[in-house]
DNA sequence: GAATCCCGCCACAGG
DNA sequence: CCTGTGGCGGGATTC
């Protein structure tokens, strides 16, 4: 957290983020790369503020070695990372500029509350232990401290990685993740987004799609998931265990699974048994069939020894426990669990106590405090299920197996996905716009590559946050909401293209996830179950998976986005629109089709680009009223046409505007656009993403070149920076953006990071990102540190 | 001294 | 064989 307090403060201040440099011997080390980059860069490893998104690989590769390293201290350069922050700061309402520090400062990512509870079923707030642990934070400054270990959490990288990417990701638009740039990104080693990731998927906060290569979805079948978790956890007996004295625990432990696992088991099993993966979901399980739902770790490691059939060794205990506590940072990353300690016996035990919901209808809805859900889910539960159902200790289920992870290293594409792409017959009008399917815009590229979308940036607004379950209807506040847009670029396609998905106000509503999953889900279900059988067969399942054709999928995604972007449509309803430059080929296409209608209204810009993107980099958001940000999300209308792209170098031509942004604003004209040109230029305007998602590194894309995609969201997200009329930008039409709004709450608490870079980068690291993405590729896994260093350097 | 958990070696697996 | 994954546990930090 200090980190992200130094962030703040320079931004803030403006001069201190030159300042000093610091670099700690540990730096040279590997996870934090950068070393140099970081010399060069005073910041500190905070200091590189804005996240910056992925960029392509490609692109990143061949732009990044041209990259400048960050800006010297000294220059003026309004851009520098921190300069971009700072505009979004200053451009941003007060009250998002307050939330966001306190997120960041305050908000301690790992165990941050630690509370003692009594006994189990007593289990209990106390207070938290402690509470300044962050504070120290502020002063240490640029000191050249090297980053904490704290600072270097799991919990803390978790974080970052979820602020990311919107809680609740259109379920027509996944977001690609690149575990590699993530890591670049974040400044740290695969190794430990490997951990990261392996925990999401276990919740389906992420599906694996290909090697290096995991869909977004956020949420949204999060709570289908858990109740898929609990549901097997009783099956399995793991509340019989969970409630028997510590004792007893052990003798009893679920032989269900021990037998399940028979196969799994192999003894010793394959890998895939002690999976991080499969630890989490038991884990998950123990909480939600607690009844205290507190579980201590003890008592889970004994838990899951058993089920392993290690023998319980003490060395076996203790790494399980160190496991457990890589899961637990994750988990309360997450926040459906928090630290807590437990009394047993004599001592005080750490525990976790689960935070997440614990009661699910049978349809999967969850009824929990967060609220209600509703939820067709069920379908989409089956879904979830297979995929759990990975391990043979999940044998129980007879979900669908082919749910499972859809391969190993093969890329294989989930088939819901293709599915759902290509059932949809895009609709190009925007007439209808309100049923637009969800145009999933997968655009995989042809190439397995598919898309990683650097940016993804989701409009929602900071209400929103507290996302309904995913299954759950659309949740009033969604309503209200802007609408979400969101932006990827697409870089496996051959000419890397910009998508925007966007959804027309009148749709706002969210299709409920649930049925989404359900329908598309469901089909790629069934489709697995013939092939897979029951659930018990699992791990056959997988394998076929794995055999599977990934890359049919992917190219068929890719023939479609290509499709689509053939589809030019001009047409469309841009009518308010005019774009810039017919230049481009901008489609805006809104699906039209299948699924819920109204639910996944959305419509998609796709730039097909030829040119390149450069051409068009920018994203402007067209009525964004820079005003509004501080308005509540009702308040603010959204608009039919949520940005305009730009050429960058149309924008080259147009004087910046301060405040432009602004002017546009007003929603409801959603016909016209109202943005002016010179307004766009402004480099407020091109803050617009939403923040944690889609961040992206101003500098890094406009040193690289990169199509920044932008991600405007809507409403209120988009900084406008009006306010801030110029940081001196101008050089960098690129910027990407940044948002500033933590609008993605992961919990009611908003945990999300704030959009400073420094929040984004790891500690030690530099805003490395930048550099050596592509590079780092190439090295063994293990040796492959990142060596944003050096890429970066000079 | 115990609790945490970062870090990266190294084995396994897919291609 | 190379690279992606990810198990594992030594040992550094933090409590």
């Amino acid at each position: 957290m200090e980190v992200e307090c130094l962030a703040l403060k320079d931004l803030t201040s403006v001069g201190k983020s030159f300042s000093v440099p610091k670099e700690d011997g540990r730096q040279g080390e590997k996870e934090n790369v950068c070393l140099e980059r970081r010399r060069s860069t005073p910041l500190k490893p905070s200091e590189s503020g804005v996240p910056v998104f992925l960029v392509s690989r490609k692109a990143s590769t061949s732009d990044l070695a041209h990259i400048t390293p960050i800006k010297c201290a000294g220059l003026a350069e309004p851009w520098s990372p921190t300069a971009n922050l700072k505009v979004l700061i200053s451009a941003a309402s007060p009250d998002i500029r307050d939330r966001e520090m306190k997120k960041v400062l305050f908000r301690p990512i790992e165990n941050d509350v630690d509370q003692v509870v009594d006994s189990e079923p007593a289990v209990e707030d106390a207070e938290v232990e402690d509470p300044t642990q962050f504070e120290g934070a502020f002063e240490e400054e640029d000191a050249e401290k090297k980053p904490s270990r704290k600072e270097k959490s799991l919990g803390l990288l978790c974080q970052k990685f979820l602020a990311l990417y919107p809680d609740d990701p259109p379920a027509h638009s996944p977001v690609w993740i690149s575990l590699d740039e993530v890591a670049t990104n974040l400044g740290v080693e695969r190794r430990r987004i490997y951990d990261i990731v392996n925990v999401l998927e276990s919740l389906t906060i992420v599906g694996r799609m290909a090697k290096n290569s995991y869909t977004w979805y956020g949420r949204q079948r999060l709570w289908s998931t858990l109740e898929v978790l609990q549901r097997r956890g009783r099956e399995q007996g793991y509340h019989l265990q969970m409630d028997l004295p510590a004792e007893a625990r052990r003798s009893g432990l679920s032989r269900e699974e021990d037998g399940g696992d028979g196969d799994s088991g192999n003894a010793g099993g394959n890998r895939k048994d002690k999976s991080l993966r499969i630890m989490s979901q038991k884990f998950v399980m123990l909480f939600l069939v607690s009844k205290t739902q507190t579980v201590t770790l003890d008592a889970a490691a004994k838990v899951l020894i058993e089920e392993s059939q290690d023998s319980s060794s003490h060395s076996k205990y203790k790494t399980k426990v160190r496991r457990l506590y890589d899961i637990a940072n994750v988990l309360t990353s997450l926040e459906l669990i928090r630290k807590v300690h437990v009394r047993e016996e004599r001592a005080r035990k750490p525990a976790f106590r689960w935070l997440g919901p614990v009661k699910f209808s049978s349809s999967g809805k969850m009824e929990s405090s967060l609220d209600v859900a509703q939820s067709e889910a069920a379908a989409s539960e089956d879904f979830r299920k297979g995929k759990m159902a990975r391990h043979s200790s999940f044998t129980v289920t007879p979900a669908a197996a082919g749910v499972q992870r859809q391969v190993s290293s093969a890329p294989s594409s989930p088939r819901h996905h293709l599915a759902g792409i290509q059932n949809h017959s895009l609709d190009y009008s925007r007439t209808t716009t309100t049923n637009g399917p969800a145009c999933q815009l997968q655009c995989g590229g042809s190439t397995d590559s598919c898309l990683s979308v650097p940016l993804y940036a989701q409009l929602t607004h900071t209400a929103s946050s507290s996302l309904p379950p995913a299954s759950t209807q659309p949740c009033p506040e969604h309503l209200l909401v802007p609408s979400p847009h969101c932006l990827a670029y697409l870089p496996s396609l051959s000419h890397p293209s910009v998508v925007m998905l966007y959804k027309p106000p009148e749709q706002q509503e969210w299709a409920p996830e649930g049925q989404r999953s359900a329908k598309m889900e469901s089909e790629d279900e069934g489709k697995r179950r013939r092939v897979s059988g029951e659930g018990e067969e699992e791990e056959e399942a997988v394998l076929k998976k794995k055999s599977k054709s990934g890359s049919e999928t992917s190219e068929k995604i890719g023939a479609q986005s290509q499709r689509e972007a053939a589809m030019f449509s001009e047409t469309c309803n841009t009518s308010a629109v005019s774009w810039p430059s017919g230049q481009q080929r901008a489609t805006e296409s809104r699906a039209g089709n299948s699924i819920g209608e109204n639910t996944q209204p959305s419509h998609y810009l796709y730039v097909p680009n030829s040119a390149g993107l450069n051409n068009f980099n920018f994203l402007i958001p067209a009525g964004q009223p820079a005003a509004n940000m501080s308005l509540p999300p009702s308040s603010v209308p959204t608009m039919a046409l949520p940005f305009v792209l730009v050429p960058s170098a149309a924008l080259s031509h147009y004087p910046l505007v301060a405040g432009g942004v602004q002017q546009t604003q007003t929603s409801d004209n959603p016909s016209g656009l109202r943005f002016s040109l010179p307004t766009m230029m402004s480099p407020a305007a091109f803050m617009v993403g939403t923040a944690p998602h889609s961040v992206m590194e101003a500098s890094d894309v406009s040193v690289q070149h990169l199509p920044s995609p932008v991600a405007p969201e809507l409403g209120r997200h988009h900084v406008s920076a009006a306010g801030t009329p110029r940081s001196p930008a101008g050089p960098r039409q690129n910027v990407g953006v940044s948002t500033p709004e933590p609008s993605t709450p992961h919990t009611p608490k908003e945990t999300t990071a704030s959009s400073s870079k420094e929040f984004f980068q790891t500690p030690g690291t530099l805003g490395s990102v930048v550099s050596a993405v592509p590079a780092a590729r190439k090295r063994g896994s293990a040796q492959r540190r990142l060596d944003v260093g050096h890429s970066a350097a000079p």
